[in-house]
DNA sequence: CATTTAAGTGCGGTATTTTGCAATAATTGT
DNA sequence: ACAATTATTGCAAAATACCGCACTTAAATG
């Protein structure tokens, strides 16, 4: 049994059963188990699957909602909203849209400086609602359920009166060459709206976000004017 | 049975009932009890759901707003709302505005319809958010933090084009003389448009409601097509 | 052809993780 | 307040993973 055969029946058997263990591996081919776990080490630095205590799960299972990344790297995005939240100055017009960074920033703007904000994520405003001195408005439209935030035409009209003071965009990625990206289509004439009607952006990004590129970009990281890497 | 694979069953069951019990689990999976409780716990500190005494609730099911007293006729709401679903025709459009009772209705749609809902109520927005079937649009404004409910002209301009079929609408009081009745101002013009722009209008009201008026009216019982009492 | 080099594999010993059990604490409902 | 259910904690046993090493194989090289 050779190891470029196994690496072809593992992945297709993922592809089936989205699971599998590794001493069960380890007697269908024949091999030690041993020999399985550094195949699987090695079909995992590939990003063919994610390795797991006891085997193997597909790589397609993990994106499941979005909250995965709330949990990832939860720490270095506090870290990171920890700084962006200094930018905060009593009375200033903000606009927040959707992202698991984000939501630390909402959790940590002080409870007593007044702020206007505006935003379209849903778990964004419910987390604002405890803030007494934060005068919300919600951007309505057709809600993208996978991440809880609204999107489409509507919010566009109603950004139209707005002159924000500062724009924390969510992104799910940034490049040095392509700029900032985000992986669906609609999210892309938002946020260019928004960043059209913003004094500044803010961008937050963890390493994660840094060696990936998604399908569609929303601007330059020059047009950031704040950026915080981790 | 994989710790990989619990996770990914107890998400997925989740996503369909909401809610789980520890017990239910633990046979379910054959696995004791305390690997249940260290399973959720894990998934809690990933942010995929929220442990509660006895089990796990939704993530989504969280944003409620704290003034929502805490489940004191709560039985009774979910018998009106039992009664209330059943108007629920497939490809109806939906309008639903805030309060207590609305959520019972929305977490009683069946997850198999396709529905078109407008809604001005978050906590209400993030429920519908497990429902694949249903097409959600989210009336954006002001926010009253209180009930976590926008409102404004804004919305007013949404609803403009629509014309929906059933209006679920939230009260705070009902009375043979004067009518459907709410403690703020704001909530009136809002609800006013929303009954002019359907078909019929449905309201579910326990005893506690029948027996009080609050400051301003929104329509008398006869606009109200369907009216729920206990 | 002999030797080197490198990659792949299995084995033993040692960590780490997971799991069920038992004792104790906390919570709920009456 | 009390009884019953449910949670938490510490602990030991089992399962699983990791590391270093030796051995094989095979290609490459002199």
């Amino acid at each position: 049994m050779q190891k470029a055969e196994r690496f072809r029946i593992i992945l297709e058997l993922l592809k089936e059963k989205q699971q599998l263990n590794t001493l069960g591996l380890s007697i269908r081919l024949d091999v030690s188990d041993d020999t399985i776990r550094r195949d699987l080490t090695e079909l995992e630095e590939k990003g063919l699957l994610v390795k797991v205590h006891g085997g193997a799960i597909s790589r397609s299972l993990i994106p499941l909602p979005i909250q995965e990344r709330i949990s990832i790297e939860q720490a270095a995005k506090v870290e990171l909203a920890k700084r962006a939240v200094c930018l905060l100055e009593s009375g200033q017009v903000i606009i927040m849209d959707g992202g698991s960074t984000n939501m630390e920033v909402a959790r940590l703007i002080p409870h007593d400086i007044p702020l206007q904000v505006f935003t379209n994520s849903l778990p964004l405003a419910a987390l604002l609602c405890d803030h007494a001195e934060v005068e919300l408005q919600f951007l309505g439209g057709t809600v993208l359920k996978s991440s809880q935030v609204s999107l489409g035409p509507t919010i566009l009209d109603q950004l139209a009166p707005i002159r924000a003071d500062l724009y924390f965009m969510g992104v799910a990625a940034i490049h040095q060459q392509f700029g900032a990206t985000v992986p669906h289509y609609e999210e892309v004439l938002i946020k260019r709206k928004m960043l059209a009607h913003s004094q500044a952006a803010v961008v937050m990004a963890t390493k994660q976000k840094e060696q990936v590129v998604e399908k569609f970009r929303v601007c330059d990281l020059s047009d950031v004017k704040y950026l915080y890497k981790e």
